[in-house]
DNA sequence: GATTAAACTTTTCAGTGTCAAGATTATCTG
DNA sequence: CAGATAATCTTGACACTGAAAAGTTTAATC
């Protein structure tokens, strides 16, 4: 049947890069029917291969969704270091278009960002995901240090912890809620307007003067 | 505990309230299960009942979720409540001590809590979810009122909005990083101290100085 | 060029949600 | 107090799912 065609893909019995191509429709999988209707067999069926082919390359479908939100999180680094890019180099203007790519990322990619933070299917143990994870999450705890360490006092451990955590949950926060079609007063508003916003609340996670608290 | 039943229950043809027998059983697969895991035949047989019985009360087995998610946004609004009675009267204190609520609820109730903020199961257009939904909204709204207009300068609707979201947003943030297992340095902290730290995190989505940004 | 390893398919099985039809009990009407 | 009717629950069937096992085809290696 399809041993011929010939488009440009030499189909042969072996895919070739099978792997990738089941990345990609597990992908449009996810964005179409969602995490909760997604199928391993449908996937194989984007990837026109046989409903077991993903075992060999992911072992079962955890797996799959596991190196899923593995590049999930490569490009989420991505885009925040896009975002950085593109914006003033100063530390808080820094933090803050971090977080506008944090949100953006989310906004783009629903899916893969509820499979990368809501989803108990991927396995959180497994190495490659546990490093790009920790990746992004060193990247915040870098810029967020930027802004205190630039206000002058630093901070100890404590107090530092206190400014990631402060920073990561406004960021996630936002997003998760505007994924999830709450927060509509912000997310209907035009791109540039409601990034302005979601700067401007990011900003306020690490207070400009030292809190007396 | 059940209606009629003494000792045995006189399991007869009629359940007398599988409905919300129907509800607990679910509660508990989701616990026990997860999201992912969530069979509604494992519902059923939980409740000691045909694996065709919930259909009857909740059509499918969305349905059943949708009225699980509304019963945990009931409990939601109240353990928010808990949390502002047992604290200090003042209007910034109410506010915090709501977003305190909000996480402990996250924490305490995990599984509901994703149900509630991060699936595609429910049926958000459902009538009385919708309505529970609104109103744990409005009581956030009327918290943020709250301490903005006790600061005196009354604010513009878009400044309240901006209000809202970050105060939404870092409670939410927070919440939905501590279920996930994120924030361990946070989450490992002792309740009281953790409690304290949340508090000074939210205070700071709305700043204490007319912000000039 | 034969052997071995890798990639993929086919078959099978237990488990899932939903639908339709049947069985049982409660409730309501006369 | 019947007798009908509606509500509640069960049984059986169907198509679909993920996974395991065994078989088939191609690539790699020696």
């Amino acid at each position: 049947m399809k041993t011929k065609s010939i488009t440009n893909d030499e189909r042969s019995y072996h895919h070739g890069n099978l792997f990738s191509a089941l990345l990609d429709a597990a992908e449009e999988e996810l964005i179409d029917h969602g995490m909760e209707g997604f199928s391993l067999r449908g996937v194989a069926k984007r990837a026109e291969v046989s409903h077991a082919a993903p075992a060999h390359h992911f072992g079962d479908a955890n797996g799959l969704l596991t190196a899923l939100a593995a590049r999930g999180f490569e490009r989420f680094i991505q885009r925040q270091r896009d975002f950085r890019q593109r914006s003033a180099p100063d530390p808080r203007a820094q933090l803050e278009a971090s977080g506008v790519g944090y949100v953006a990322f989310a906004l783009e990619n629903p899916a893969i960002f509820r499979l990368m933070f809501s989803s108990d299917r991927p396995d959180f143990d497994d190495p490659e995901l546990q490093r790009v994870a920790e990746s992004a999450f060193d990247e915040l705890v870098e810029h967020v240090r930027g802004v205190t360490e630039d206000q002058g006092s630093p901070k100890k451990d404590g107090a530092m912890m206190l400014d990631v955590a402060a920073a990561w949950a406004v960021a996630h926060g936002l997003a998760d809620l505007l994924v999830a079609g709450r927060l509509n007063t912000l997310g209907s508003l035009a791109p540039r307007t409601r990034d302005r916003r979601i700067a401007a609340i990011i900003g306020r996670a690490i207070p400009v003067l030292p809190n007396r608290r």
